[in-house]
DNA sequence: GAAAATATGTTCTGGTAAGAACATAAATCT
DNA sequence: AGATTTATGTTCTTACCAGAACATATTTTC
């Protein structure tokens, strides 16, 4: 298989969805966290992310934390100290199994999620809302589908 | 407007895409880095994107980097650092506009790009080659149009 | 032409980010 | 059972990330 040069390489056409992907993502990151910003709580988007998966449940171990929100437990770890420092959540052991942690919401940490996860889904909600059903189903495929390429 | 409660803010419909727009770009974000870390040339993400922009150029501010590159000039400082410690680029100042400052690949950077560009890219195109051209185009169309969202 | 506004880049801060090494615990294998 | 492997979470390192404050230089406005 021939090797590409610089010129052919940068004239692959799949080069502009990567650069789409990109743009998105970090258009819809920096909105975001415009808005958890202005909100006053105080959140980061990590910090929002596992307050807004703890809730409706009774706690999580790590592992299943990191699954949901894509964050990597070396990362994970710092993200619930600091939300164990503010109070919103907090960790103790789990009988039967001494490696597993489970982080759950505090008192405190429920009064902000029921306070701050609605709010936040309604600041996103009205730009998403400006995307067509159709549109938005076609995308979310399509996402679902670039995902799975790798 | 009456606001939105934890039940109905979790089941608005666009909140699954932002979960596979999330996850689409987590996916190649880690792909992408680990054929950086596979090449053995010890660039970063940032540091490739800032590389690849170069090359085929004789110098771009660091503003016209970070329109590209979407780095942010406080950060962009740091990784303009480091590759000038590695002696991939080098910065002069631009005779006319005291505020510019010009980053340049040196000879040896513009060896890596020339190396490390066409292998990214083959690497990358071996995942992309399984979307068909009529799902590539339209899933860039699509991002293109959440981008414009925000 | 001087003052105000804008542009560019660096520095600083707090918080991720991924990966590797580590510690501990549980499950599996023989 | 005892040894090996796998699972979970923490710690450590290097680098990035955005935003804010800053310094400097240029442009605009009056």
């Amino acid at each position: 298989m021939a090797t590409l040069d610089t010129q052919s390489a940068s004239s692959q056409p799949f080069i502009p969805l990567v650069e789409e992907l990109a743009a998105a993502y970090q258009a819809f990151s920096l909105y975001d966290a415009e808005g958890l910003r202005k909100s006053g709580a105080g959140l980061t988007p990590s910090q929002a992310r596992v307050i807004f998966t703890l809730g409706g449940t009774d706690g999580l171990t790590c592992k299943d934390i990191g699954d949901v929100t894509l964050i990597t437990k070396g990362t994970l770890t710092g993200v619930v100290d600091r939300l164990e420092d503010k109070g919103l959540v907090e960790r103790w052991s789990v009988e039967g199994d001494g490696r597993k942690t489970i982080v759950a919401l505090t008192r405190r940490g429920q009064r902000v999620y029921e306070r701050e996860f609605p709010r936040h889904v309604e600041f996103l909600k009205s730009k998403f809302d400006k995307l067509s059903a159709a549109d938005r189903a076609k995308a979310t495929q399509l996402l679902q589908k670039i995902k799975g390429l790798f």
